[in-house]
DNA sequence: TGGATTCTATCTAAATAAGTGATAGGTGGT
DNA sequence: ACCACCTATCACTTATTTAGATAGAATCCA
């Protein structure tokens, strides 16, 4: 006879309850059915659980040890058992995004952890890449949702809907040559190095926002945020994430020749329409829409 | 029907080699078992863990997440059994030991970390106290293994051993009006503040190292030091246990009358005999007998 | 294309495990 | 000593698991 749950929630149900009948009683069953199964239990693993020299079993001190066991392992199979019926009722198991890294990690991760409280027993799997990486992804069925920035036009092969605009400022380091200068040239940035974006299918960033003739073309955002900041060049970056650099002095927007030069990139939402979403998928999808809204939350707070 | 381990493993063996028949065959069964035992597990949860479209099975998105729970899950199971085992085979459940403040912290640490490799299934329980709280302790029963510094006489009741000796020395603050000075009186010391531990049973230090008129009895060693250091008074605390703030300077030893007062206490191991310890209790209490040979290495060690 | 192989699903019968109810014997409080 | 409640065990019933046989589907190879 092997181990089973069975034997497990009646040695738990005995301990709660203080005796073979008691737990018996509560569980339907018959008082030697109880008797039984913890007897053979306890042949099994070769470990008395109870002491039975008074009236009622006492837990031995392996049993103390082994029931905490016990415990987690039938809290283990309980959310099992959710986790299936979440599945049976329509929930998704596992849902994938991919996100452009450009895109705001502060409305991402306020996001995704709704949705680990609304849905439980979905895993998460988010990826970041840039420009064509996260529509490929989508299209080969990697990721099931995409947020993407998209190079040149968003494709119309798959479902997508513009949700937002990411704002872009020109940035260097405090110390940086171009940092110090007021109403800054065509010919001023030309003759700084430009970081800019690049993927590993060869996209740029849009050449409207490219303005030096010396460009290192980088496939992170995140490294080239680092890379700004060492000085190694100025760069078109997201407003929401230099913006806490800004304020602190790390960074410092550049003044361009003509004001207000401040690239309106679109956000597109994209999605596999193949396999349907599961309500978790879809909930994740109305949220994305809204981010515009959030956009106006997250700036309304500060 | 409920869920069943037996089912579980049988999930699993199926997914890792790849066909029910495969699993059968690993397992011993009749392949008509896997069958039915899976199909019974996928009626059970209302989800399908494999699509049986081609030839050999292939997990479904559910599976796939269920499958990683359903491993944790017997993983889980073959731990207890093998906690369980070790019990049968003399391993004890637990193991509880009460240490007085003042021992080293450095060579409990080091102990009960090559204590938990040895004896992964046993549960540890320490405790602290001071003077008479351990040998309470011991003897009520609430701890199996004591370390402790006598008030008195060690108690002839229960088996103990003399294992090392711990130096005090007298220290204070570093900007303590007695730090300053050098070959201090027995009168200077009577003249300024002494804390003193104390425990709850009533007992202190042994009168030989109580110099002052005005004292503080305070029941932990923990507070006194930091009392020490907020110049509340002067202390004799375990050299071990000061040598570090007196090398960055925050304490300061103080220079008495005659040099090297630096009163040996012993410190003894004290056990009880009436419930027989088991194999862990047995490893635990011989290497604490070899404590003086600790306190050299790692003086050697500095 | 046809045959060999290997797979899964399903049926029946046998084996195994779990459960019931009754009974005997122990413990503890009054 | 009585009563209420506990556990262990026996004989018996019920439920579950398994083996063995068979049929149908997928895949590979000649």
């Amino acid at each position: 006879m092997n181990l089973s749950l069975n034997n497990l929630t009646t040695f738990i149900k005995i301990a709660d309850n203080g005796s073979f009948s008691a737990a018996a009683r509560h569980m339907g069953k018959a008082q030697s059915a109880v008797s039984t199964a913890i007897s053979n239990l306890e042949i099994d693993l070769g470990v008395k659980l109870f002491s039975r020299d008074g009236k009622f079993p006492v837990l031995t001190r392996e049993g103390q040890v082994l029931l905490r066991e016990a415990r987690q392992i039938v809290n283990s199979c309980q959310i099992f058992r959710e986790r299936a019926s979440a599945f049976e009722g329509g929930i998704d198991s596992i849902l994938r995004i991919a996100v452009d890294e450009i895109f705001s990690q502060e409305i991402l991760l306020d996001l995704l952890e709704r949705f680990g409280a609304k849905y439980p027993a979905t895993e998460l799997e988010v990826l970041y890449g840039v420009l064509g990486d996260i529509q490929m992804m989508v299209e080969q069925g990697r990721v099931d949702i995409g947020i993407l920035i998209p190079g040149e036009s968003p494709s119309q092969i798959i479902p997508n809907r513009l949700v937002s605009h990411i704002g872009f400022i020109p940035v260097a380091s405090f110390d940086h040559p171009l940092a110090a200068k007021k109403r800054l040239t065509r010919h001023d940035l030309e003759s700084h190095r430009q970081l800019v974006i690049t993927s590993r299918g060869g996209e740029r960033e849009d050449e409207s926002i490219i303005f030096g003739k010396q460009i290192w073309m980088i496939e992170s955002t995140f490294a080239i945020m680092d890379l700004v900041y060492r000085g190694a060049g100025w760069s078109f970056l997201p407003t929401q994430a230099v913006a806490r650099d800004l304020k602190k002095g790390r960074l410092v927007k550049l003044s361009l020749f003509m004001d207000n030069v401040e690239p309106l990139v679109p956000v597109y939402l994209i999605w596999t329409e193949q396999r349907r979403l599961g309500m978790a998928g879809q909930w994740m999808l109305e949220e994305l829409s809204k981010i515009d809204d959030y956009h106006g939350t997250l700036r309304d707070r500060e």
